[in-house]
DNA sequence: CTAGCCATGCTTTTT
DNA sequence: GCATGGCTAG
């Protein structure tokens, strides 16, 4: 979340006189930020339009309280959405009030609900090790457990009984609640209640939780034990809440468990333990915390996931006396960029208005471009940017969103080959890869044994020739001696198998065993800081996985080992910066980073990330790619309520993103499941004020053959275009034929997500100024001059007709003539 | 038990 | 158009 500074030229209003010591604190803030600052009370909420300097604005909140004294940092819980965020709030937190900010909670409600829940989990049958499934892990469970209640036979898939028990237990439901007001007379009712309960059996038995139970659980702790929850309503005096408004009901009732006023004076379990608690005066009975919400409900993009926009709407209702205060002065976008942004958001009904303004003057206008194809656009986006950067911006200050990950690939293509550097936010997500995910499950075999899934992930990996025969039979020698499938590995002579099997069973058994010794030290010894990343290389050695992926032949797996290293250097910097960090604490920050958190800004690429995964920042330079319909609004959320205006609201963080350039992009015709199929403009864009957008290349100028055609943003399916003319010109077919293909390793150094480079590579074709060449899409053109090396050799090339460009020599689909 | 072939379904968004 | 999963042959 970063927001422009906060320093205003000309607006620093009225000097709160209360706090000494804080004029650098207030100083810039207009009248609302400066309340939004300086208000005490038990509840506040803060409705903050895009860019109006809400990161700013709680985090000199909570410098206030601690800089004058009315909190320790203790006592300060705040909570945002993503660790990224978290992050740079505790960053800009210790940069106002240095070393004091160290004590205080700033986290994801994840990773909150994870410590609290490792201090206690021995109140309620886990052990402090447990391990916590990401939706890759519960899919597998479901799957397996689908299987086994034959549950596709009443068409119950893994993706919908993993998307119902979400959505319950978002709702705080249990199996057994749910049982009790479901229809028990429907079978497939039944049958998914069987299947909720016993996934959640497997899930206590592998000593797991999944994601939501991580909030829900916490929940359910501090409602069954009481004086477990006062010690944390004791701790925590002063909660912050970040977008607020994509809260769910557990994340709510969590928040509304730790605000009450802790009713009994039950001595502090923990006021002995070592834990810190701060507390200046002991009172036997406490008001509930104070509570400060930050929210913009034109910015919900997450109720598919069970975000509750009544959370903020109802916020006054919730927390009686709440005090609300409005930013609605932007300090991050031209106005012309507002001005669309207003204008879009203005067509959902039943929001509060709400006008963005800025005194930053109009700027630009807005650049509208359509192309012929998804290629087309693409390329459109690619010259863009390096006009930009010609003229001075850095590709760090630039972004390309779009709205589903399948359409980062055409941009990737075209960016590869004119040269673009560009880093892909989220999308195949490095620890969602199989390597990584297997690299994972010897890590939790080790830290938590119990977890029967990933010692059976890793059971035959490398391929060890244990197949599906010989894991049920060691899973039913676990169930009749009554140990664990991890333990059974390590009987393996009574399991009765062939000398061979028995011999990998035992060798993998001793592995693990090795592991275990060196990274949970059974005595009381504290493990040495780079335990971890030992353990881990140790395990991906002995156990031959490495081995077995450098003997392979497949290109793909060159690729995994540096994966592997990756993950390995991972391990060896968490070790670095949490010298006493242990192998659990490892797994859970692995476990719970996500998207957002990908690696730090390395200045120098441009960001390419779908629209969800761009809120809260901010780029000079902003492309909203394939604003079509169907696509933006999406087509799914048509059928669903409040579908279409979710999607309004997400197209509006899109174009909030951007300070000083936005570009609306689209394509006639997009390529889906491989069929080439006919594209229509997105409504959205009819929401825009014409005079705002300066079209490049209107929809209208492409659809139209002949020019008769009124523009087609106000058409309906106008058929006039299945012709085999246009449609086809650029992109479609303009990749090369995939024959000579190779993986380059060198070229994707940069991105080393990427696995499946299947790209075309001229190798060591030279190339001098002065050379003609001919290019696939821009014909033939002039080499002005090459520079770079090895694989990234760049042709700076002037072409007859397209006129300048930069091509990656390896990969452009050129040759010399 | 593995490898290789074929069919299917997939693309909304994520802590 | 790709990846995954299931099936079959060896």
């Amino acid at each position: 979340m970063t927001e422009a500074p906060l320093i205003v030229p000309g607006t620093a209003g009225p000097r709160s006189s209360g706090a000494e010591g804080q004029d650098d604190l207030l100083a810039g803030l207009n009248p609302q930020q400066l309340e939004a600052v300086t208000y005490r009370g038990p509840a506040l909420l803060i409705v903050a339009g895009a860019g109006s300097g809400k990161t700013s604005v709680l985090t000199r909140r909570i410098a206030s309280l601690l800089r004058g004294r009315e909190a320790w940092p203790s006592q300060i819980l705040a909570i945002t959405f993503t660790n990224k965020a978290a992050g740079e709030m505790r960053e800009r937190v210790a940069g106002l009030i240095g070393d004091a900010a160290r004590g205080m909670w700033i986290s994801t409600f994840h990773s909150a609900c994870v410590r609290i829940l490792r201090r206690e989990a021995e109140q309620f049958g886990f052990t402090k090790s447990f391990t916590i499934y990401d939706s890759g892990d519960t899919r597998a469970l479901l799957k397996r457990l689908v299987k086994e209640h034959e549950a596709d036979a009443y068409g119950l898939t893994p993706a919908s009984v993993m998307g119902r028990i979400s959505k319950l237990k978002n709702e705080l439901s249990d199996a057994e609640s749910y049982a009790r007001q479901a229809n028990m007379s429907d079978p497939v009712e039944r049958k998914f209640v069987e299947l909720f309960a016993d996934y959640q059996r497997q899930l206590r038995k592998a000593n797991a939780f999944d994601f939501d139970d991580l909030i829900g659980q916490t929940v359910y702790l501090f409602r069954a034990f009481p004086q477990v929850a006062d010690t944390y309503r004791r701790r925590f005096r002063h909660i912050l809440v970040d977008e607020y408004q994509d809260t769910n009901h557990a994340q709510y009732a969590l928040i509304h468990e730790l605000t009450r006023p802790v009713s009994s004076d039950a001595p502090d379990p923990y006021a002995s333990n070592g834990m810190m608690i701060f507390e200046p005066e002991t009172t036997p009975a406490l008001e509930g915390a104070s509570l400060t919400v930050v929210g913009d409900s034109d910015q919900s993009i997450y109720a598919f996931r069970g975000a509750d926009i009544r959370n903020i709407s109802e916020f006054e209702r919730d927390f009686p006396g709440a005090r609300v205060v409005l930013l609605e002065q932007n300090y991050r976008s031209t106005q012309n960029i507002l001005s669309a942004a207003n204008a879009v958001i203005g067509n959902n009904f039943d929001r509060k208005d709400k006008k963005l303004w800025s005194d930053k003057g109009d700027g630009d206008a807005i650049i509208g471009f359509t192309g012929y194809s998804q290629h087309d656009e693409a390329q459109f986006v690619a010259d863009e940017i390096e006009v930009l950067r010609r003229a001075g911006m850095p590709y760090s200050e630039m972004a390309v969103f779009y709205r589903t990950n399948s359409q980062s690939r055409a941009l990737e293509e075209i960016f590869i080959r004119s040269a673009v550097p560009y880093k892909i936010m989220g999308g195949t997500k490095f620890y969602e890869r199989a390597e990584i995910k297997d690299a994972l499950a010897y890590l939790v075999a080790v830290a938590n044994p119990a977890d029967e899934m990933s010692v059976r992930r890793i059971l035959n990996k490398p391929r060890r020739g244990i197949g599906d025969v010989t894991e049920t039979a060691i899973a039913r020698f676990a169930e009749e001696h009554d140990i664990s499938f991890r333990d059974a590995l390590a009987n393996s002579a009574q399991l009765g198998f062939g000398p061979k099997i028995q011999a990998a069973i035992a060798h993998l058994d001793a592995v693990l065993a090795e592991a275990t010794a060196i990274m949970l030290p059974a005595s009381g010894e504290l493990p040495a800081p780079t335990t971890v990343a030992d353990g881990l290389s140790l395990l991906l050695s002995k156990s031959g996985y490495l081995d077995s992926l450098r003997a392979s032949r497949d290109p793909q797996d060159e690729a995994r080992v540096e994966n592997l290293d990756e993950f390995v250097a991972v391990a060896r910097d968490f070790a670095r910066n949490n010298p006493e960090g242990t192998i659990v604490d490892f797994l859970t920050e692995v476990a719970l980073v996500s998207d957002a958190d990908d690696l730090d800004d390395e200045s120098g690429t441009v960001s390419l990330m779908t629209m969800h995964t761009a809120k809260g920042l901010e780029y000079d330079a902003v492309f909203v790619t394939g604003v079509e319909e169907d696509l933006i609004p999406h087509r799914i959320s048509a059928g669903e309520p409040g579908g279409p205006q979710e999607e309004r609201r997400l197209f509006y963080v899109g174009i909030t993103r951007a300070r000083k350039r936005l570009h609306l992009s689209l394509a006639m015709t997009r390529a889906q499941f491989g069929e080439v199929t006919v594209a229509m403009p997105s409504r959205f864009l009819q929401e825009i004020p014409a005079a705002l957008i300066d079209w490049r290349q209107s929809p209208g100028d492409v659809n139209s053959r002949g020019g008769m055609q009124s523009r087609a943003l106000n058409a309906r399916r106008s058929g006039g275009f299945g012709g085999s003319g246009s449609g086809d010109r650029f992109g479609v077919k303009a990749l090369p034929g995939r024959d000579s293909l190779k993986p380059l390793s060198t070229a994707m150094d940069k991105f080393p997500n990427r696995v499946t480079a299947k790209m075309r590579d001229n190798g060591d074709l030279e190339l001098t100024a002065g050379d003609r060449i001919r290019h696939v899409d821009f014909g033939e053109g002039r080499v002005d001059a090459v520079t770079g090396e090895g694989a990234k050799r760049i042709a700076h090339v002037r072409f007859d007709t397209a006129g300048q460009k930069k091509l990656l020599i390896k990969v452009a689909p050129i040759e010399k003539i």
